[in-house]
DNA sequence: TATTGTTATACTCTATAACTATA
DNA sequence: TATAGTTATAGAGTATAACAATA
């Protein structure tokens, strides 16, 4: 049981660096590059002592007021653990639970100026983060790029 | 202080659907697109109780040996944050420690037969999950949206 | 009765600090 | 003395279950 698999051992001793694999298909690229994107946005959030999930929490709240409920499906968490992230978002200025004028029981989550000011600024480090990684292509191939990627995920919420 | 964010009010209730800002750049796209990947191999990890840290752990290992410092460089972590995932990973039957041949103080981390079977089903899972979306462009298309990320993000390591 | 959200509890994930063993 | 890894501890992030308030 579970015995333990030995590859062959070419190349398996040293660097774990890897020549990237021009056979790989559109899939695994998607992926190793959604892993590399995934690696800045965490390390600048990082700087800030903010999860990926805290993150992305105020980067929803830019342009939108959901209720907790909306919130919890969006970033496909459980209610109760998106109540933590608010109530620790909240604690820190970052966000404001307000309740609904609609329904009593509900609470819709907006940015504080402080949050707003702290999205701000990890947008900017985001965009100079990955400024190099889009210079390996011309402008011409940036905007193709951008128009791929768009009818990829059309259709999909991130 | 932290007085709460206003935003006009307009089109701001009822659902948190918004339709795809096609005037945003290649960044803010990346970015987007890389989160509604993150999600997918969060969900399909989270169906067998694997975090996205424990799902990259198994990634890597798919074709390399790496020892624990390797392994935290590359994903990012700290040496004794490692030694907690591949502690969880082993415990699992998903991995196995192996004394480093050539420095009695390192350790190596390969797959077991039984990690490499899952491995594999994940892939699969991931393939089919992300297939609707490739086939929301033409193969000629998936080549050059494949091509151009790989332009982008070379010399990264994901 | 069903829905919205919070509280209680437990486990994973992560980091900082202190430690052991080897180089 | 420096490096590789583990253990101890604490806090964030997550889920399941039980609860309170409103619809």
């Amino acid at each position: 049981m579970n015995q333990v698999k030995m590859a062959p051992m070419t190349r398996m001793h040293g660097s774990i660096r890897q020549p990237p694999d021009s056979r790989e298909g559109l899939v695994d690229t998607l992926v190793t590059a959604s892993f590399v994107v995934m690696a800045v946005i965490s390390r600048i959030g990082a700087a800030h002592e903010l999860s990926l999930s805290m993150v992305r929490l105020l980067g929803i709240l830019r342009d939108r007021r959901p209720r907790m409920a909306e919130l919890a499906e969006y970033l496909g968490l459980e209610k109760q653990t998106m109540s933590g992230l608010v109530a620790r978002a909240e604690k820190r200025g970052l966000v404001a639970r307000v309740p609904n004028e609609d329904d009593g029981r509900a609470v819709d989550v907006v940015l504080t100026d402080d949050g707003a000011r702290l999205l701000h600024e990890l947008r900017a480090r985001g965009r100079a983060a990955l400024a190099p990684l889009v210079a390996n292509l011309e402008a011409s191939e940036q905007q193709l790029a951008r128009d791929l990627l768009q009818r990829l995920f059309r259709g999909s919420r991130g």
